[in-house]
DNA sequence: TTCGCGCGTAGAACAGTGTTCGTCAACGAA
DNA sequence: TTCGTTGACGAACACTGTTCTACGCGCGAA
């Protein structure tokens, strides 16, 4: 089928430019750089495309879809982390504690992995590395083999829900001026309430209200979480 | 201003039928249903407006945005559990346990909820009296004041985590046989693993795909956290 | 009774989203 | 050189939350 002679003549011709091919690497890589400086909400499909100067379409060539790369950059988050070995039976209590720490700070790092993260059981590489870290640790602290296994479902629900939740103010961007702001609110709409209703909450506004910045509040996750393992261990 | 005489006949007259008036709780009765048996996904703005057959703008008189909707939804279950009381410090374990199998409960008989409470500190009245009723127990148990404030934070993190993650999945229409189905496909990912780098994994490939179906593993949950305040109880 | 105002209603539109369709250029094999 | 395959990608589809704007009804004031 030859052209029609009255048809315009071709349009400038694109010549596509000799630029790098797409691969699952730079999607992944220019997915990571605009979710740590822009937020999870930011990686759309259509962003990303526009960092790669292409279409959206095109990244389907090489990423079944968002699902699988908000999977892929949680691997990514999990390969960033180090965690501590090989597992010590005599300090298996702080090396949990480490790991825990570890996995937060790797977290926070890339602020939106956990949005990523939660609620998906993550099978790529480096997060079942960090699983059987945790899995040593654990081993080695002598807990039952069922324990262990669920332990290690437990671990990363924690901090992947404590990550969340930070990210969430983050990504309302509020700065420490704000989130103060936010508390004095709460302290007063705790002061406000009925007191025949509710007189703990009133009572403990002040430890209520406290902690919300720092890691004081994760301290004491990680501390209970371990404490409740270990009291498990030690009845075997 | 009279009507021009030769504009056409008034166009068939819109007649509002003479149908009840929005207003906030007839919107959440709405988003609710549609969630209970649609999923939380399904709730839009569009999707409520249209099933009391209006357009979405007019929520907007009654509802702030879609987030504060989330928050109704949220406190709608959180008023839907019967927690313990009153507090009894002879049996205060037992009624943290019980107090979450009931928040797990509710959160069950409305799968989307919990992505909805998840990440976001719930305000509502009915949400500060499932505070208030934990607060007591674990004042009931001798924790200072600030682990009963912390672990007032870490016991619905926990309970709502595991919610979402059980929602995940049946947001996916995963009956029981294509939960068996994935069970099996993981354990077979975990025997085809290099035995050298994941030893644990896979001899652990039993424990670790155990559970996910029933209670048990939430069992171990929150009998973990119990035990680990406990031991902040005793030491005190 | 009539006027005017305000509030609730709701259609249309805006700026996004994930995903798919169909086309087009480039490249290796025949 | 021609064919077939493959990757790229603009356009479009079906959505989303939210806002703008006009419209009509009920109610209080005159």
């Amino acid at each position: 089928m030859t052209q029609s002679p009255w048809q315009p003549i071709s349009p400038a011709k694109p010549v596509r430019p000799a630029k790098e091919p797409l691969n699952r690497e730079r999607i992944v890589d220019t997915a990571l750089r605009v979710m740590i400086d822009q937020g999870y909400e930011a990686v759309s499909m259509r962003k990303i495309a526009q960092e790669l100067q292409t279409g959206p379409a095109s990244l389907y060539a090489h990423v079944a879809n968002k699902k699988e790369l908000d999977q892929l950059l949680v691997d990514r988050a999990a390969a960033a982390m180090n965690l501590p070995s090989p597992p010590d039976p005599e300090r298996w209590q702080e090396q949990l504690k480490e790991a825990m720490r570890e996995m937060l700070r790797a977290m926070r790092t890339m602020p939106g992995v956990a949005r990523a993260a939660i609620g998906a059981v993550p099978l790529g590489e480096a997060a079942l590395r960090t699983s059987e870290c945790l899995l040593g640790i654990l081993k080695a602290g002598g807990l039952p083999d069922q324990a262990v296994a669920w332990a290690v479902d437990l671990i990363p629900l924690y901090v992947t829900a404590v990550a969340f939740e930070e990210n969430v103010q983050r990504a309302d961007q509020w700065s420490p001026e704000d989130l103060e702001q936010f508390l004095d609110g709460l302290r007063s709409y705790f002061a406000s309430l009925p007191a025949d209703r509710f007189p703990l909450t009133m009572a403990l506004a002040g430890p209520l209200t406290a902690g919300a910045a720092g890691d004081d509040r994760f301290e004491f996750g990680i501390s209970v979480i371990t404490a409740g393992l270990a009291s498990l261990a030690e009845r075997r």
